[in-house]
RNA sequence: CGGGGCAUAGCGCAGUCCGGUGAGCGCACCUGCUUUGGGAGCAGGGGGUCGCAGGUUCAAAUCCUGCUGCCCCGACCA
């Protein structure tokens, strides 16, 4: 079973990948560290984004487009933004033919050229907030990149908001970070722990980072997802200010979060097995496949036309397929809809048919039952539920196994290898001991809780005190 | 950028050490027949500038020189 696919436990990285190519997510590009994302994987990015966007939405925002260009100048015009991301940019220096005045860097993050954009559009405290999101590409010229990962260019979306006050823009941080949490947990049925950035950790650029941060199969962290609060940054760099209903002049507050094709990579790894892929419901761009079994044509023709018949009603309640195809053989549809994750296989054959019942089979627990055909509309809306909320309760189950409290370094350094997972542990706050937490361990500072773990405790490192818990683990 | 590996059909590989037999194997693909409840069987068929550029030789996938690309492991990162 499951021929090309190599087992989880044998090399995790390697499963990855096989799960991406078993069901056509993605393949290598041509140029170095670029993907193609193929309709299978594309589906499920579109899956995402109409969910995201409705919240969006619902939140407040509205779409727009900047340009992927952006003049050198505007880089270099935030200090620390220019020094966290520079290095990894592509710069064009060449266009038609002919040497450019000033380069132009592929942008990898907008808050430059869109808060050049915000100086002209923001006077008055009328003008504020502006809550914008943007649909996008974006380039990063990483050393070492993975499937859906960490790609040198990958898509995502960037809201950037522009506010009167701090109040206002922290607000607007959490909630984004929220938005980002539901979606994570409701959605892709992948929990996950929000909370803050350590100083070394947070967006180069930014006041303070939120993020999310979900465990994967391997037992390692994965960022989700990221909401910033900028301050005034940005304002001050592009000079953008406006008039306060009391005449006087201030300097705009600011946003900025972010999703990206990761979470792609994220679903694959908090939920596949060593079939191939699984994909929670609410995401699934088929939902429900229905496969006909059949001993020649005329058993074909009733086989087919009561698989109609079933679903004549279906259109609009949830996405399904009848796969009628006749070069292959049920055996082998099996296995191919199982390694491509689609939720429910809905079998029908003679025997079937004589009894007035199909079998129901859950990609998630490989269970198998008999429905009888009257009811089998119900049962496929309640069993893609049930998915949903089987995988998020599964997922949840193992983190809270791997997850551990921990207070002497020597037993951390032990499990942070083996079995791996996520450590509340206690740390002074201080960078030093953060840096040699990464040195010695490979483990970071993953996120200061929002749900907040206060008690007092030693730093795990350098034993000074320490008033609360943070989340330290392995990260991709 | 450091370390390792690979480059021969769409994919995965053998052949290379030791130059010479008609460039082969599995999967995939095409045609036909039989099949169809967990990756079907038989028969026939198509598909290759052996990564690129030089060199040695009567003769190069194979030997020599140079180049390029990709993958994996580390440091950087959503």
């Amino acid at each position: 079973m499951a021929k090309g696919i190599t087992k989880r436990s044998e090399d995790y990285a390697k499963w990855y990948t096989d799960v991406i190519f078993a069901a056509q997510l993605a393949d290598y590009a041509p140029v170095r560290g670029c993907m193609v994302i193929r309709p299978n994987g594309y589906a499920i990015w579109e899956k995402m984004q109409q969910a995201l966007d409705r919240l969006f939405k619902e939140t407040g925002h509205m779409n727009a487009y900047f340009p992927l260009f952006i003049p050198e100048s505007f880089m270099k015009k935030e200090a620390e933004h220019v020094e966290g991301f520079a290095p990894e940019c592509a710069v064009v220096t060449h266009g038609g033919g002919k040497k450019l005045e000033e380069p132009l860097y592929v942008r990898p993050t907008s808050e430059t050229i869109i808060w050049s954009m915000y100086k002209n559009w923001i006077q008055s405290y009328r003008d504020l907030p502006i809550l914008i999101n943007q649909w996008a590409n974006v380039v990063r010229w990483e050393m070492r990149t993975r499937l859906f990962l960490r790609t040198t260019e990958f898509l995502w979306q960037e809201g950037h908001t522009a506010h009167a006050t701090a109040e206002e823009a922290e607000a607007e941080t959490r909630q984004m970070l929220d938005v980002y949490r539901h979606f994570a947990e409701t959605y892709m049925a992948m929990p996950v722990i929000a909370g803050v950035k350590t100083e070394k950790e947070k967006f180069a650029g930014a006041v303070r980072t939120y993020c999310i941060e979900a465990m994967m199969q391997d037992r390692r962290a994965l960022q989700a997802g990221t909401s910033h609060n900028l301050g005034q940054n940005f304002a001050k760099a592009f000079d953008v200010t406006y008039q306060t209903e009391g005449g006087t002049r201030e300097y705009v507050w600011a946003t900025s979060w972010g999703v990206s094709t990761r979470l792609i990579g994220a679903l694959i790894m908090t939920h596949s097995d060593d079939q191939g892929l699984v994909v929670p419901p609410k995401l699934a761009p088929l939902q429900t496949v229905f496969v006909p079994i059949w001993h020649g044509d005329d058993e074909r023709a009733r086989s087919l036309e009561r698989a109609d018949a079933l679903t004549s009603d279906w259109k609009g309640k949830l996405s399904f397929k009848i796969d009628e195809r006749e070069n292959y053989r049920p055996g082998w549809k099996f296995n191919e809809w199982e390694k491509r994750g689609v939720p429910i296989r809905i079998e029908m054959g003679p025997k079937d048919l004589e009894k007035d019942v199909v079998v129901l089979v859950r990609r998630d627990t490989g269970e198998k039952r008999e429905v009888p055909q009257s009811q089998l509309l119900d049962v496929v809306l309640q069993t893609l539920d049930a998915i949903q909320q089987s995988l998020y309760d599964r997922a949840l189950k193992y983190r809270e196994e791997y997850t551990f409290y921990e207070d002497d370094y020597d037993s951390f350094k032990k499990k942070i290898d083996d079995p791996g997972g996520f450590f509340w542990i206690h740390w002074c706050g201080d960078r030093a001991c953060e840096d040699r937490l990464q040195d010695e361990t490979k483990a970071t500072i993953r996120a200061i809780p929002l749900d907040k773990i206060e008690e007092e405790g030693r730093c795990l490192l350098c034993g000074n005190a320490s008033h609360e818990r943070v989340l330290a683990a392995k990260a991709y």
